[in-house]
RNA sequence: GGCGGUAUAGCUCAGUUGGCUAGAGCAUGCGGUUCAUACCCGCAGUGUCGAUGGUUCAAAUCCGUCUACCGCUACCA
């Protein structure tokens, strides 16, 4: 009886390990949008979310927490699906990598990957953070140091599971060449292919022993299912995917239509999530949209820099629609966001106070003034009206285009020329002036009629982006039908129905009003998040002894030379006491060679050499670090190489 | 270093397969209007379409080189 077209879209899944901010949220609204757009258009829609919530981080913020993993967890949990109700987003799903039922899909999973062969156990070398006590492969670690907790990493062995990829590398490969569509935006795809698929694959590492957390490899207990394998089953699991027999749900609606990802992750849902669906012999989602970042002010949003905005205090201020919308119509299809207070003011009162909300305050006003508030039937056309009907069409057909190919900022925008066209149209036609000339009585219901049209238009338009506006619209026009079907002709408004009382929509925002009162809220918020940061940043106790095997020294820089084919290394002769060493160091992006030389530095001395990039260093300089900024460790005072520093 | 992307009005960006006086929104200035949330409508702009060569009857749009910024990737003991 349900013959209607399926659609499945998914988010990520978020990571439990804390509250996400406003650009981890955008997602999730922008999937709502799109899944809500589809579902007005007729399509049988399936929307899933959910949080991952295994791994190492997690255990390490439990404990320190003195809280058990799930515990922890479902404190986290619980925040984020408030913060999606906040946001009023309509998923049909929320799935847990906690759940039961998904641990023991991912078990089957694994086991039925090993048995087949694409699985194997063997000998891990890679980088180990000490720290962390965890491993990473050669492309997780970021900058040389682990991507958790970011300081160094070191090469170390652990037995461990590994999955084939390059076994399906090339029919990886034809996939993509032949499903131009699958991966998006078009750029990403490049990058996949020319970093990761042509360069050849390395066999990935899915088992990890060196925490609990995690759902166990039931055949090997002593290995925890690594992160991708737990976390990317979860677009099947959560549909009822079984590896002996899946369920009619899962038939129904897999594969996906659309992953929206964030860009960061696109290279796991590209290239490994399509490799263990090939090994697992299910079809590939349909396309990958691995979305752009929201910034603050340009510049990534991190607690460290004090700069994050969160959904709940910004709806506080600017109310649900007032985000989504702004959200949607800022980001860009491929390029980053960028959000900041005055941004969202300007665009909530030129947009949304301005355009859509007057055009439906003066238009209810005039009918309740010219007509009691009932909507009048139209009755004589002329010229004037064409362009605004036809423009109302084409917005029409032009937001379903746009939404077809996930570009929510251009779709709205359409909508907002659709408004402006109204209300341009109230001042070509001048209802006021109608209104004192009883022989124009006609051509007035027909100019207010078509007024009232075009707003259960829009409202029917908007309705996946700002659904209680769209509602409430549609209250005060009292809209009968709002169906996709409606607005495919010009004219389905009922007339004689009444209006309600013509109330704004959105208040226009006093902008040096709203910043003194988002300012005083804000150190009342700071200190919180500052406890928070020391812990996560702590090592494990050491003894003097620890400290002792180190050993430090000031170390005049003689000279500094950049090395070729490198962004960021020196190599820099130093000179401690009489001794003269070669150290090579990255820092080459914060410190020009002149700035370097007759610095006195701090230097490790007794670490182990190594070559980069083909030459030796031997040493560390020190320096303090804060995100992307850098400064070297000097001494207070002038002071000659060659010195202990304890 | 390798791969890729972007550089267009003060700001944020559109500009499909090269074609007439290069566009929109916001901000600015001027004018109009009063139904409406000091709102709306109109007009005015400014632009060496990053720089420089080339292909072409014709290039913001194609090709070469350069510069700046961004992303992915490697290097940062």
């Amino acid at each position: 009886m349900n013959n209607k077209e399926k659609y499945y879209i998914t988010t990520a899944i978020a990571y439990a390990s804390r509250k996400p901010h406003i650009g981890n949220s955008y997602e999730i609204v922008l999937t709502d949008a799109i899944a809500r757009f589809q579902k007005l258009i007729g399509k049988d829609v399936f929307f899933l979310t959910g949080t991952d919530e295994h791994g190492q981080k997690i255990q390490l913020e439990a404990e320190a927490k003195g809280i058990s993993p799930q515990q922890y967890v479902d404190g986290v949990a619980g925040e984020i699906k408030d913060l999606w109700g906040l946001m009023d987003t309509s998923y049909d799903k929320f799935i847990r990598t906690t759940d039961p039922a998904h641990k023991k899909v991912v078990q089957k999973i694994f086991k039925k990957l090993y048995d087949q062969g694409d699985i194997y156990k063997s000998e891990y070398e890679g980088w180990y953070c000490v720290p962390c006590e965890s491993f990473f492969t050669e492309t997780q670690v970021t900058d040389g140091c682990c991507p958790d907790c970011g300081r160094p990493v070191q090469k170390t062995k652990e037995e461990a599971y590994f999955f084939k990829m390059s076994k399906y590398q090339d029919r990886l490969m034809k996939h993509i060449e032949e499903h131009p569509e699958f991966i998006q935006p078009e750029s990403r795809k490049r990058e996949m292919i020319n970093n990761f698929l042509k360069p050849g694959l390395q066999d990935l590492c899915v088992s990890r022993t060196s925490f609990s957390w995690g759902i166990p490899v039931d055949f090997d207990p002593a290995h925890v299912i690594y992160v991708w394998i737990d976390a990317l089953s979860n677009y099947i699991t959560a549909l009822g995917y079984d590896p002996d027999g899946s369920s009619d749900l899962y038939k129904k609606y897999w594969p996906a239509d659309v992953h929206v990802i964030g860009k960061d992750i696109l290279r796991f849902h590209t290239i490994y999530w399509p490799i263990m669906l090939m090994a697992l012999g299910e079809p590939l989602p349909k396309q990958i949209f691995g979305h752009p970042w929201l910034l603050f002010d340009n510049d990534k949003m991190s607690k460290s820099k004090g700069n994050v905005m969160y959904a709940d205090d910004l709806i506080r201020h600017f109310g649900v629609d007032g985000i989504r919308y702004y959200l949607l119509s800022e980001m860009p299809f491929a390029q980053d966001g960028n959000i900041t207070y005055e941004t969202i003011i300007a665009r909530y009162n030129s947009d949304l106070a301005n355009t859509i909300g007057n055009l439906v305050n003066r238009s209810v006003a005039m009918v309740s003034k010219y007509f009691g508030s009932v909507i009048p039937a139209p009755a004589a056309y002329n010229d004037l009206d064409n362009d605004l009907v036809a423009t109302a069409l084409s917005t029409v057909a032009d937001v379903k285009s746009k939404m077809d190919n996930l570009k929510a900022s251009d779709a709205l925008s359409s909508i907002l020329n659709l408004a402006r066209r109204s209300n341009k149209y109230i001042d070509e036609t001048m209802p006021w002036a109608l209104a004192k000339d009883e022989s124009q009585k006609e051509r007035l219901q027909t100019v207010l009629y078509n007024l009232i049209e075009s707003i259960r238009i829009i409202s029917v338009l908007i309705s996946p982006f700002m659904p209680s506006t769209s509602a409430k619209i549609a209250g005060q026009i009292n809209a009968g039908e709002l169906s996709w079907e409606s607005i495919q002709s010009f004219g389905k408004t009922k007339a004689g129905v009444n209006v309600g009382i013509a109330e704004p929509l959105f208040v226009r925002i006093d902008e040096n009003e709203k910043m003194a009162q988002i300012l005083a809220e804000q150190p009342k918020t700071a200190p919180a998040e500052k406890q928070e940061e020391p812990e996560k940043d702590t090592k494990p106790e050491v003894s003097i002894d620890d400290f002792a095997k180190l050993e430090f020294k000031t170390a005049k820089i003689i000279s500094a030379e950049k090395i070729e084919k490198s962004d960021k290394l020196y190599k820099l002769i130093v000179e401690i006491g009489t001794e003269q060493r070669q150290i090579v160091s990255g820092i080459a992006k914060h410190y020009t060679a002149d700035e370097l030389i007759g610095k006195t530095v701090i230097v490790i001395t007794n670490l182990k050499p190594v070559k980069l990039r083909g030459v030796e260093s031997n040493g560390m300089l020190l320096a303090a670090s804060i995100g992307d900024d850098l400064s070297l460790c000097t001494t207070d005072k002038p002071f000659p190489g060659g010195a202990q520093v304890r």
